[in-house]
DNA sequence: AGCACA
C-alpha cells in the first residue's frame, strides 16, 4: 500500500535517475551504493531512449532488495530523488541459474512452472539488515585489517579503488554517515581519497560500516585513518 | 513516464 504494488522480487526497478551520466558510470555507482544491502549478481542499465533514466539491480536475495526499496527510496542520486519498486519480472541471470531462461526470441508465456525448487525451507539471511537509519555494510569479505596501525582521525584514508573513482561517487557512499563532511581525491594518484568527518567517532563509524566495501568485484575498499 | 537483460 506504500508505493509499491507489485510483488517482492529480488530484482528491484530504479528510475528518475538522472540520464546524463554514463552507463558504466552508472552501473558503478549503483552497485556501490546497493552492495550495502547484499550480494548483487547484476546491475543492468540501458540508454535507449525507452529505457534511460532506470535501472535493475538483481540481488541474490529478495530480503535484500526489500531493504534497499524501503531504505534507499528517493535517496538524492546525481542530484534526483530516486524512485524504487521490485521489478515486473525476473531476470535473466536468475532465469539461468534456475534453468527457466528463454532466449529473446522464444517469448512465449513464461507462467509454467515446470519444476519445484531444489532446496527446502531456506533460512539464509544473508544479509540481515534492520537498522532502518544508519546503513551498514554487513559485508563480510577477506580484508578487515586495515586500520589498526594509525590512532583516529576524523579524517579517513581510503585506498585500493577503481582507478576511474570519482569524488561524487564516493560521496555517495559516505555522505550517509553523519557527521560527513567531503571527499577529496588525489588525480595524480588515482586509486586513493581522503574523507573527512566532523570527528572521529563518526570517521569511525562510516570506516567499520565500510571497511571491504567492494566498489566492484575486484575493489575492496581499504580504509584506514589518515596520518595527521 | 518509461520494466530489460547490446
Amino acid at each position: 500500500m506504500l508505493t509499491t504494488d507489485i510483488p517482492p522480487n529480488q530484482t528491484i526497478y530504479l528510475k528518475n535517475l538522472n540520464e546524463k551520466v554514463k552507463k558504466e558510470e552508472l552501473k558503478r555507482s549503483l552497485y556501490a551504493l546497493f552492495s550495502q544491502y547484499g550480494r548483487i549478481l547484476d546491475v543492468v542499465a540501458l540508454k535507449t531512449a525507452k529505457l534511460r533514466g532506470q535501472a535493475w539491480i538483481v540481488f541474490s536475495e529478495v530480503t535484500a532488495a526489500s531493504n534497499a526499496v524501503r531504505q534507499m527510496q528517493n535517496f538524492p542520486f546525481y542530484d534526483k530523488p530516486m524512485r524504487i519498486q521490485y521489478a515486473k519480472g525476473k531476470s535473466d541471470c536468475i532465469a539461468k541459474a534456475d534453468n527457466t531462461f528463454v532466449p529473446k526470441e522464444k517469448r512465449r508465456k513464461q507462467e509454467e512452472k515446470p519444476e519445484k525448487k531444489r532446496d527446502g525451507p531456506q533460512a539464509t539471511n544473508g544479509v540481515r539488515n534492520e537498522n532502518n537509519g544508519t546503513p551498514a555494510a554487513t559485508y563480510r569479505n577477506g580484508k578487515p585489517d586495515t586500520q589498526e596501525t594509525t590512532p583516529p582521525n576524523n579524517i579517513l584514508f581510503v585506498q585500493n579503488l577503481p582507478h576511474d573513482t570519482t569524488d561524487d561517487m564516493l560521496q555517495l557512499l559516505f555522505k550517509q554517515f553523519p557527521g560527513f563532511k567531503e571527499v577529496r581525491m588525489i588525480y595524480a594518484k588515482p586509486g586513493i581519497a581522503f574523507v573527512e568527518f566532523d570527528d572521529e567517532n563518526q570517521s569511525s563509524t562510516a570506516m567499520q560500516s565500510l571497511q571491504g566495501f567492494k566498489i566492484t568485484p575486484q575493489n575492496s575498499m581499504a580504509i584506514s585513518y589518515a596520518k595527521k
